[in-house]
DNA sequence: AGCACGCCGACT
DNA sequence: GTCGGCGTGCTC
């Protein structure tokens, strides 16, 4: 008999289970989407092992037929998301939906049609007037279940269960009629909205520049000019008037000369090639650790090399920690392959997305931008995977399936013996130390690609400048500093690494601090809305003009923020011109590279938090300030020493890349290494500090760590449960087993939080022992949650 | 995840 | 006596 092996496609943490089917005389693939029965319904399931012989099997069920859809993955999708589930615990199928596009795949869809003109009221007492009227008179005929539970009225009126309950009796009792539905997304050529330049004259500013955006490169798509900046809006006016003209093509391979557009590499980035191109050529697995300083040029390395590798066949995926900072970067690429190259970014419509997805498998793909979920594209003989600032926290997905993209890039490379490049300027500690013991190749860039010299740094102490009761935001020596870029007409950029204007309000009165009723955290101010804000879940409220315990009105604010930044260097300077870019101010496609723009054109002063330190690359920037460089060194988090180092390396290499330069860092701890070092632009001695402190406290990379949240509701209950998962691992003395202990944020979202540590050199034991052991205890609690997560960030 | 089965309290 | 609550358990 010809069976078949199916994973339901189901995203469910419980049915893990793949199941046999009779394959009949189906030619099947790995990745195939196949209908099946499951119990008393059809289901739709994915192919994880093709079609092989086995002797005659009883109770085997027929697999229905192929799902007319796409390829979901392929081998190398299959053992990627193994790899995932294994190295971070969790089902294959949650491991599967990472590598997945779910929108180009056809799905059952459950359909509710109205077949009484009105319920009977009166038999249905338990079922409330407001949701029969919603459905009655809001709905169509015929609805999905789907929208009426997300519905926001329904979802007022009772809870997912509840309403599910309420359908199931209205089922029954013949008002409701259930339909399934097989819905077949269609599948798209990969065509691409670009635009040309068109004859008509342009008029005004932005036109022009638009203009002259798509004279430079005629045919760019739609997608990247609103990554740059350009508003839909703008962008139709300019083809209403014909500045421009839109175009709907098939990207085309691009010209053979590619290389040649390319600038000559300087010493240092011709040797750092050479060693790639050895590593290439041996068609094993290698990775590098290219260690460049900031302006370096580390992205001419990257298009060089990655020009080689399809020069000779081969394909390449480049992750970017975050596409919309760098459009400029995604544009060179895409100057250099044309249409061979797919961006993968959030400026895209969902069919544009699925079309660059499906693209790739049709091997029409030899270059995919994109972030961390792009280490999964489907393309075939990926041979390099560039991984740029690969230290940045972004490549590890929060949420499950919560692998690490750069994990995941070197198992991938490891299947196929290809080569991955981790380029950054502040590498992870991890892969410094694996450098330094030869497992990971080194390369080092040590002079700025530009000739000029990393600027001049400034430690300000504030614990003396703000000595006798002194309380100002920026010290003497940056407010002077600023005084004088502003006379001389440069500019000037200032770090805090959070947003808001204060990080909470205090009664001066009374000593109470306004907090989240949801979390254990104090609610941010925000001046500009009026809003007392909590960052970690949507909750906000006025802010209060007396104290709500006491009824004082001596409030104070503490605690800058990027917008109490900016307001003060508006009181200061009331002739500049100030921006501010944080996660408020650049919530659409485009808006960060509107306000660069706007920076390049006009600003004096941008205040930012860390999204500032990255894509920004202006000559006129003569001076950075980190305003605070402490926030975030005092954090519960053995990183803090790490991510302040970074941060403050970033900014200092944001200044002078093209004239002299000033960094001037303030700080409460002039004397921490991570502060001192990052001012002495110091890596090695940094991280070999830090790598000595790390190896005493038996953190990564001396050891793994993997962190056991516990969450639920109820504080007690929670607590229990984390304990005896404790114990239970306590007793298997494979790893040291710290807590359980609260989360530096006990309770987020109405919900009680606590957190196991554990430490081991037993990575893979621990896990079995975990997979064994606490999943099933997990899965048969109710009134907890497990999140694992293995090699926290 | 669905959907059965199965066992206890309040209504026709 | 039924209806319907939700606790377990199974689905090739």
């Amino acid at each position: 008999m010809r069976c078949v092996d199916a994973l339901p496609a189901i995203r469910s943490s419980r049915l893990d289970l793949p199941f046999t089917y009779d394959a009949g005389g189906l030619s099947l693939r790995v990745g195939d989407v196949i209908r099946v029965p499951l119990g008393r319904r059809e289901i739709l399931a994915y192919v994880i092992r093709a079609p092989y012989d086995h002797e005659e099997q009883e109770n085997l069920r027929g697999v229905i037929g192929l799902a007319d859809a796409p390829r979901a993955f392929d081998e190398t999708g299959l053992d990627l998301a193994r790899f995932v589930a294994d190295r971070y615990l969790c089902t294959l199928g949650e491991a599967l939906s990472a590598v997945i596009r779910g929108e180009s795949l056809p799905h059952f869809e459950d359909r509710l049609v109205r077949v009484t003109a009105g319920p009977d009221w009166q038999r249905h007492p338990a079922i409330p007037r407001r949701l029969l009227t919603l459905i009655w008179e809001d709905f169509d005929e015929s609805f999905s279940l789907q929208r009426l539970l997300r519905h926001p009225a329904a979802r007022r009126i009772a809870d997912r269960p509840a309403l599910l309950r309420h359908v199931q009796r209205l089922v029954r009792s013949g008002d409701l009629r259930r339909e399934r539905l097989l819905r077949k997304p269609r599948s798209h050529e990969h065509r691409v909205r670009v635009l040309y330049p068109g004859n008509a004259p342009a008029k005004g500013a932005r036109s022009e520049a638009l203009r002259k955006l798509v004279e430079a490169h005629p045919g760019i798509a739609r997608a990247d000019v609103l990554l740059a900046g350009f508003s839909s809006a703008l962008i139709l006016r300019a083809q209403q008037a014909g500045v421009v003209s839109e175009a709907i093509e098939r990207p085309e391979r691009a010209g053979e000369a590619a290389a040649a557009k390319l600038p000559e590499p300087n010493d240092e980035q011709r040797l750092a090639l050479e060693q790639i191109a050895c590593a290439l050529d041996t068609r094993r697995f290698t990775q590098i650790l290219l260690h460049g300083v900031t302006a370096s040029g580390k992205t001419l390395v990257y298009l060089r090399a990655i020009e080689r590798v399809v020069r000779e066949g081969g394909r390449a995926i480049v992750l970017v920690p975050e596409i919309s900072l760098t459009p400029q970067t995604a544009i060179q690429f895409e100057a250099l392959f044309g249409g061979r190259v797919a961006m993968l970014h959030s400026a895209l419509s969902e069919p544009e997305r699925i079309s660059a997805w499906e693209a790739c498998a049709r091997g029409e793909i030899d270059v995919v931008i994109g972030a961390r979920s792009a280490v999964f594209a489907p393309v075939r003989d990926v041979r390099l995977i560039v991984v740029d600032e690969a230290h940045e926290s972004t490549y590890k997905q929060e949420i499950v399936p919560r692998y690490h993209a750069v994990a995941v890039a070197a198992e991938r490379m490891r299947l196929k013996g290809g080569v991955v490049i981790l380029g950054s300027a502040t590498p992870s500690l991890e892969s410094y130390a694996a450098a330094r013991t030869g497992r990971i190749d080194l390369i080092e860039l040590h002079d700025r690609a530009s000739g000029h010299a990393m600027p001049r740094v400034e430690i300000v102490d504030l614990t003396h400048e703000l000595a006798g009761g002194k309380r100002a935001i920026f010290s003497t020596a940056l407010a002077q500093a600023l005084a004088e870029r502003l006379a001389g007409g440069e500019k000037s950029v200032l770090f805090v690494n959070r947003r808001g204007s204060a990080r909470f309000l205090l009664c001066r009165d009374c000593g109470s601090v306004p907090e989240c009723p949801r979390c254990s955290i104090s609610l941010a101010v925000h001046r500009e809305e009026e809003l007392l804000r909590c960052h970690y879940c949507d909750h906000h409220r006025r802010i209060p003009a007396r104290c709500p315990k006491c009824g004082g009105e001596r409030l104070s604010e503490l605690g800058v923020g990027t917008e109490r930044v900016a307001a003060e260097v508006a009181r200061l300077f009331p002739d500049a011109k100030v921006l501010r870019m944080d996660s408020d101010t650049t919530t659409r496609v485009g808006d960060h590279a509107r306000i660069l723009r706007t920076f390049e054109e006009e600003g004096d002063v941008l205040v930012g938090t860390q999204m500032v330190a990255k894509g920004l690359d202006f000559p006129a920037v003569t001076l950075t300030g980190v305003v605070c460089a402490d926030i975030g060194l005092h954090l519960p988090d053995f990183r803090a020493a790490e991510r302040t180092f970074a941060l403050v390396m970033q900014a200092c290499g944001r200044s002078g890349r093209a004239r002299p330069g000033l960094a001037i860092v303030q700080t409460y701890a002039p004397e921490h290494p991570a502060i001192r070092y990052a001012a002495a632009h110091d890596y090695a001695s940094f991280a070999e500090e830090e790598l000595a402190e790390r190896r005493v406290l038996g953190y990564p990379p001396s050891a793994r760590l993997v962190y056991l949240g516990v969450i639920g509701r109820s504080r007690e209950q929670t607590a229990t449960v984390a304990a005896r998962y404790a114990e239970a691992l306590r007793a298997y003395e494979i790893a040291e087993v710290l807590g359980p202990a609260p989360y530096p944020i006990a309770r987020l979202n109405n919900e009680w939080r606590f957190r196991i540590a554990l430490r081991t050199r037993h990575a893979s034991a621990l896990r079995r022992a975990i997979r064994e052991r606490i999943v099933p205890l997990a899965a048969s609690d109710h009134a907890t949650r497990l999140a694992i997560i293995v090699d926290p960030m």
